[in-house]
Formats: C-alpha cells, sequence, structure tokens
DNA sequence: TTGTTCTCTTACGTAAAAGTCAATCAGCAC
DNA sequence: GTGCTGATTGACTTTTACGTAAGAGAACAA
C-alpha cells in the first residue's frame, strides 16, 4: 500500500537546508565526508531527502550542546536501531546511560547558571531601584 | 571585624587545583592569559585564592555546555556586580536575557535528546526480551 | 651535593570544525 | 551564443583551546 504525498520523494536542494538551518554548504558538505548523513544524487548534485533534513537537526542540536562530532555521530548510530547480538545490545544500553549522565550533567550546569543570572538580574533590578529614587 | 577562620588566606597551589578538576596546568594559565582568573602571585609562583578557585567552577560548567572562552567572559562579566550607569544596567539586562535564551534553548535540546535515548533504550529492552525468548 | 618535585616562561604544534578561494560544470533566460 | 545562478571538488587557511617540549629557578630530602 502506498500514500499518496507520503512516500513522493521530495527532495531538498543544499541551498534550501542552508538557509533554514543557517549553516554554510560547507558544513553540510563537512557532515557528508565526516559519514552523518548520505544524500542521494542526481548527477553531482545533492538531494537531500527527509531522513537527511531530520538527521541534520540532531546534529546541530548536539552541536548547540557542546558534542563533538564524534560524540553526535555515537548519538547518531544508537539512533539506527539496536543490533541483534547480545553483547552489542549490553555494550549500546552502557552507551547509552553514559549519554544519559552526561545530558544530566549539562542539566545541572543549567539549572546553576540559570539560578546565578537570576542573582544578576535581581542585582540589576536593585541598583535600577536605587538609581530612580535618586542616589 | 575580623572572623578568623574566614578571612585567613587560603591558597590553593596550581597542582592541587588540577588534580581537584581534573585539568592541566597550561589550562589553568591559559584561562589566566585570557583573563579569566587572576591568581595572586609570590615571586612567580601563582597563589589562587578561594575567588579563582569559585571562577574555574564556572569556567568548567560553561565549557560543558559548550560555551566559548569569550561567552564564558562574558557570563563572568556579569557575576561582577551591576555597573552604576543606567545604559550600561540596560544592556547588562539584555545580555542576561539572551544568555538566558540560550541556556533555555539547550535545556529544550536535552530534554529532546534525553527523550530519543529513552526510546533507543526501550528498542534494546525489546530485542533483548526477543532473545531471551529464543528468536 | 645530588636528586626530586614543583613551578615558571616562551614557543612551537595540533585537532576539530569549519571558512575561503579557485576552477569547473549544468541549467535556464534572453 | 552570452550571461547568470547555483552546484561541485580540492586545496589552503583560520580559529579555538589547549598539548608539548625546552630551559631554568626555588625548595626540600637523602
Amino acid at each position: 500500500m502506498t500514500f499518496p504525498g507520503i512516500n513522493v520523494h521530495k527532495f531538498y536542494t543544499i541551498t534550501e537546508l542552508t538557509r533554514e538551518f543557517g549553516v554554510s554548504t560547507r558544513t553540510l558538505r563537512f557532515y557528508e565526508d565526516e559519514g552523518l548523513i548520505h544524500p542521494d544524487r542526481r548527477g553531482r548534485t545533492r538531494l537531500f531527502k527527509a531522513s537527511d533534513r531530520h538527521l541534520i537537526k540532531e546534529i546541530l542540536r548536539g552541536r548547540r550542546l557542546g558534542f563533538t562530532i564524534a560524540e553526535i555521530r555515537e548519538i547518531i548510530e544508537m539512533y539506527k536501531g539496536p543490533p541483534g547480538e547480545l553483547g552489542q545490545l549490553e555494550l549500546m544500553m552502557k552507551r547509552v546511560a553514559e549519554k544519559r549522565e552526561q545530558l544530566d550533567q549539562k542539566r545541572r550546569d543549567i539549572e546553576e547558571t540559570l539560578a546565578e543570572l537570576d542573582n544578576v538580574d535581581e542585582a540589576c533590578l536593585a541598583r535600577l531601584a536605587e538609581l530612580r529614587v535618586g542616589t
């Protein structure tokens, strides 16, 4: 059964994606070189599938969080479905647990930083109030 | 009024701090070069105060979150207390708001990534169950 | 004294993640 | 055809955040 409009091969050009995500063509080609995405080709021209577009989103998310390309690759590999063999399966679950710890650490770091920014903000407001009264 | 045990100048050597935080001496000297910390000197030897130690914590926190040194410097500058002038105050509050947005974005990124890791974990568990039953 | 440990400065090296530049090619407008 | 736009590859350059090595000085132990 096919779903019209769903299985339609809608491709994105490289510039469409650079505009959508605010990155350069160099960056997307770099991600391809790194094996993170695998756009199709028509001749030499890259044709990005919806799945490529989605992967780019994930890459940029990882980038914002300060993960290296190597770490992002690790995460992306996990999304590719669980392996068949038991040992590999256990290894993957260990890796997932590790990533989770890293993310939890980052989350704590964010909360702490936000708390300190709150202090800064309060100090600013206090100083503002002083100024209005006329120091 | 002085508080015995509080105003005591307890200094840290550079290696004490490298061991505590798991960074190299090069890294701490680099942070000084970048103007992020300002340890005292006895002769040429650096003496790190409690405030330096605390700043190092903040720097490493920023680093874990993927902030550049320049961005970390911006944040640290904010902690130095609100400026006296009105224009500067408003500028700082704008900067605080911007950092907060960045941190909120990172937080969303973390939640999304964690959610996907949950999926991976579930898939792994499902596969594990299959294996136990004997595929 | 010799050795070990810690520290310093200066300087060159490096890995990651692109930026930038040059030359080229395909498709379309006029 | 000519010109423009957007795509490609390949190579060189840059920035960030340190690593690493060289050479030297102070402090303490055996």
